[in-house]
DNA sequence: CAGGTAAATGCAATCGATTGCACTACGAAC
DNA sequence: GTTCGTAGTGCAATCGATTGCATTTACCTG
């Protein structure tokens, strides 16, 4: 794209200063010039087809109008919605998004952290369940503004979004008990993830409230595969008791659906399962997937309100907001037999 | 963030002009500065926490690496995989890819290429469907590169990687000829976008080829409520002699297992259905659909790497990138009863 | 009519990095 | 002992827009 249209240019053709040209075309300063020279400079601008260099902006004002956004990975069904949340937020105030995938590493992360700091973004949502903890605290000793979401920040006190896994959890015990469960198993996500943990921990103590008998498995990561060789392993045990899966996520749900399917066993008759999220397609699945609804293009709307927020006011303070999340009840579940 | 530490920073520390600090930075020129000098210089930048300022640079050289995708709707789950595609060839190169949704709106489209334009990205990959036709032309001769994915661009005559769609096509209405059906519906994606077309071109042409009567319904937007809604139509005509369909997409396709479920029939045993693109979760479904694999994440790649090559080579040819599609055959088609 | 005020515009520095050109040494060649 | 070449650095312009300050012009007031 070569011989791309100046202020200068404008202001030649023009005969007046590139400094008028450019406030003429700021609306917060078109004041300072005389209204007839603003609307002259303006067609003038058009008719050359003259477009601002963000870029040179960004320099002189040392704001770049973009923010970065680290997830772990696109492909996950539950991170389009919120970057799309995220976007809807972001764009109507002309702000752009830099999204980048970390896959789980965070060397990675570290990576793309820093190549989100040389383009000079002027925050970051951050989406990855876990690593990079003390470069997190460093950054936001220099000052960065950041937002996590859909995990906390033990280490550095910045704002966070997230959905209520505890009370989420909770009312998938309500519902398994209701059905009569007695043994209910859990398959948890990574203890690196803020969300495995939470949901770990929120899954031992509600089971305790209700008189259900919860066992956990680990897996180490939200995948379809760690799903289901998560519950491989515990399906070659012969002598296992129990009567429902409560899954740290909808991928591993859908993992133990694999599982429970290879092993010719039926859901929800022989196995009750539950997953976390409500990703699109659960409803889909056979059978469709009783899940636990998480509000994701809300969270990145949310996120993205909370970062432009720092942005004007000069403290910081540690916000947290929990977005409210509510049960999904479809055919995975079924009472005892 | 505060308190960057510049070039000048850097030079003053080492006692020698910004200039010898950025030569000794970059690859291309440490040759021309002393051995020992780049030693240093580098070692007091490292201590220093230098990190270059890549919108400056960008200002200077007049390249951003930063590269535009324009898809339609990255909750379409065709996308995110074209994406990560696209991010792992850019990644490694010293690129990043900016994402954009125009939800296949035009007037949205020209916006947000617009502002990509400002933002000084060296090309873009695009996507979407549809509209925008006189405004590549327009770009095409500004000198714009470009390359598109997933559609052809009739006016301009930007470089395209597409899958087979007629080949995939082909191999669809061959395999239900083979289960003995005669009497085939197409429910078509919107006319705008170019696999619509072509996929509609090939189901007719392909259809007389193996002696079935193929008829076609055509929707406006590739998504399940539009799928549902043209097939709800189809099923309330009781006598409707099809036994097989042949959806635009995957997402069209689930809208049509919808419709047909409410409709109290059965897949494959009244009517069997086939997407297109074997989109993720496709194989969960009930019943397993069948449908024509496209590999959207090498399109991705392939799409990269031909725009990199553009910037590279002065002519520009409008080559074309046809990738190969093959039949994943489930549960959703079955023989004639 | 002098003096003051405000509106409108120009001037020039600035953001941070890159790069063509000029300059200084130093060693080699004649 | 000049002259020349070359390696190593410095100087200063440049990319395109923004903005504090200076300057001009016009108008108003006493």
């Amino acid at each position: 794209m070569r011989d791309r249209v100046t202020l200068a240019d404008v202001a030649k053709v023009a005969g007046v200063n590139p400094a008028t040209v450019s406030r003429s075309l700021n609306e917060q300063t078109e004041n300072q010039v005389n209204k007839e020279t603003v609307r002259r400079i303006r067609k003038i601008a058009r008719e050359l087809g003259y477009t601002p260099n963000t870029v040179a902006r960004g320099l002189r004002t040392r704001k770049s109008l973009t923010i970065g956004v680290v997830i772990p990975d696109l492909t996950n069904p539950i991170f389009p919605p919120l970057v799309r949340g995220v976007d809807s937020y972001l764009l109507p105030r002309g702000y752009s998004a830099f999204v980048v995938n970390t896959d789980g590493n965070s060397e990675t992360e570290n990576t793309l952290i820093n190549s989100l700091m040389e383009r000079q973004v002027d925050g970051l949502i951050i989406a990855t369940g876990h690593g990079g903890d003390e470069m997190l605290a460093e950054f936001h000793k220099r000052g960065l503004c950041a937002v996590m979401v859909n995990r906390e920040s033990p280490g550095a006190p910045f704002p966070a979004v997230t959905g209520d896994d505890s009370a989420g959890i909770g009312v998938v015990i309500e519902h398994l008990a209701k059905l009569g469960h007695k043994n209910v198993l859990h398959i948890a996500g990574p203890a690196e993830s803020s969300t495995g943990r939470l949901r770990s921990q929120a899954f031992t103590a509600q089971s305790k409230k209700h008189g259900i008998s919860g066992k956990v498995a680990k897996t180490n990561f939200y995948s379809i595969e760690a799903g289901q060789s998560a519950m491989d392993k515990i399906l070659e045990n012969k002598a296992n008791p129990f009567t429902a899966v409560v899954a740290g996520n909808d991928l591993l749900a859908l993992g133990v659906y694999h599982s429970i399917r290879s092993h010719n066993l039926n859901i929800p008759k022989d196995i009750s399962v539950v997953g976390f999220n409500n990703m699109p397609f659960t409803q889909d699945f056979q059978p469709p997937m009783t899940t636990v609804d998480v509000p994701h293009f809300d969270m990145g709307v949310e996120a993205a309100r909370l970062l432009l927020s720092q942005f004007d006011s000069e403290e910081r303070a540690p916000i947290k907001v929990t977005l409210p999340v509510s049960l999904i009840v479809r055919g995975s579940t079924g009472l005892v037999s």
